[in-house]
DNA sequence: TCAATAACAGAGCAGTGCTCTTGCAAATGG
DNA sequence: CCATTTGCAAGAGCACTGCTCTGTTATTGA
């Protein structure tokens, strides 16, 4: 028996990210509000009422649309994270945050669907919580890794803050305990704020906050990231790609990805600028 | 000649505020897509055409409430700001930033309106931007408030991020120039950090990024206030409020906010946690 | 008092999300 | 092989939206 019910699943299938496809196509050009299940439907050139079999309301597309974002920055960072030597830790946060800023730059309206206001009425759907995730988890393990390495270094002194109450710490227990293990919380809470401040100015970027303060945003970016990596404790990136133009494409350099363990060691690196943040 | 053209003028602003009024109203019961013209003329008792006198587009209308909203979290932000000690910089800084979230935590809708992703069109609305610099300059001016007072403290040690570049410098320059004058850039791109920091772990809480991943965000938030304001090098603040519960009011204790030079040698303060980030 | 003007109500247009009914083609079971 | 069930598509239609146009009424300034 040839793939049962396969032709009628197989054009279903493809109808189904024909459609996504426009929809993305009509979300480029005119934003989460100009997404018109008609007008999909008028381009495909088949009737209104047809897509309903496809996505039984306009949210579900729009949810659809947001699982494949959330996926698209996701693949992005890892990829970023994936092109940097395992033990550059500051060098993944580095470009980690540049691949995420570059996609939103690329995908304005896609970031808007994802980290802007949520559109669909209130619910928090739960279906985008695991794809929402994965750009997440990349940063979450860059900082169990460094911090398993050892090398997460406190930011002052010692003791400089008070302990966290105990509220903070169990404030913080589930995020450590879902995907910072290893980590204390002193260093959770300060990986929360690198990682709400690398949303946080992405979003005042793009949502033009940033209009008429800061004309070019680049060098701020590339700033921001070093004094949020050292704030985590992140030892500073390895390369001097971070002074360079962070545009052009993910990362320049540094193409061995497969070797893990045989760098952990590494060559003798070919510049001097280690002692960018000593503590 | 009693006020010429008075009681039509009256009417009309009236009217108009009386729009604005229902608008709001709809606008926080179900965001910003869910406000109708129609809806709120109906709510009103009149033609759903005569709207158009008042506000010649939907826009427009969203456009008023932004400059409302942005209004309102600029207020709230100067309040709190004031009624904290001239030379508690890192006391005012931590109170801005609660209020400015126990705003947005109040008014949602109005923040995503604000703060999430823009609505109308793609055009930055030029009115707008008056009135969203004022919660801005808060910040600013505590910044300025603090390098004046030579109170800020470098992060970690002199030198241990390279000095900026020529293009970083060249792009702080028009902030440091608007806003912040006779500060460093290395401490306005800290600053950037902080106010982008701000918005973007308001942003994650109300748009639901901290799903399953924080419950309560309150120590959190607390936390990274006092990391950021570290950051920027802020002197820790003076009274142990941060430890309370924030969300009883703007600010419970130092209802002084009149007098200011008398403050600046400050009564002995209570407490002596004012090593909480010594550095 | 009278013309000008601002405000208003209502009809109407094009568009939307969504539902219902009808008809057709494909897969399935005996 | 045929009858039946199922999946799919098209069209009409409903309630709603932003917005415009027309005609009418009320207010204003001289």
């Amino acid at each position: 028996m040839p793939p049962s019910t396969g032709l009628r699943a197989r054009l279903r299938a493809e109808l189904t990210v024909e459609i996504k496809d426009e929809a993305r196509r009509q979300l480029a050009a005119e934003g989460a509000p100009g997404l018109s299940l008609r007008a999909v439907t008028r381009e495909l050139g088949m009737s209104s009422s047809a897509i309903y079999r496809y996505f039984p309301s306009r949210d579900d597309l729009l949810t659809a649309l947001i699982v494949d974002a959330y996926d698209a920055v996701g693949a992005a960072a890892e990829e970023a994270d994936a092109t940097c030597r395992r033990d550059d830790y500051g060098g993944r946060w580095c470009a980690t945050g540049r691949a995420i800023r570059r996609w939103s730059l690329d995908n304005p309206h896609e970031y808007a669907l994802v980290y802007g206001s949520p559109v669909p009425g209130y619910r928090a759907p739960e279906d985008t919580v695991g794809p929402a995730s994965r750009v997440t988890l990349v940063l979450a393990r860059l900082v169990v890794d460094a911090a398993q390495a050892g090398v997460l270094t406190r930011p002052v002194s010692d003791g400089a803050l008070p302990p966290l109450g105990a509220d903070g710490l169990a404030a913080l227990r589930t995020l450590v305990a879902l995907a910072l293990p290893d980590v204390t919380e002193d260093v959770a809470v300060r990986a929360v704020a690198a990682w709400t401040q690398l949303f946080g100015i992405i979003s005042f970027e793009l949502f033009g906050h940033f209009h008429r303060v800061i004309d070019e945003v680049d060098p701020v970016f590339e700033r921001t990231l070093l004094e949020m990596g050292r704030l985590v404790g992140f030892p500073p990136p390895r390369t001097d790609a971070t002074r360079g133009r962070p545009q052009d494409g993910v990362e320049p350099g540094r193409t061995t990805d497969t070797d893990d363990v045989a760098d952990r060691h590494g060559l003798p690196t070919d510049d001097e600028d280690e002692v960018w943040y000593l503590v």
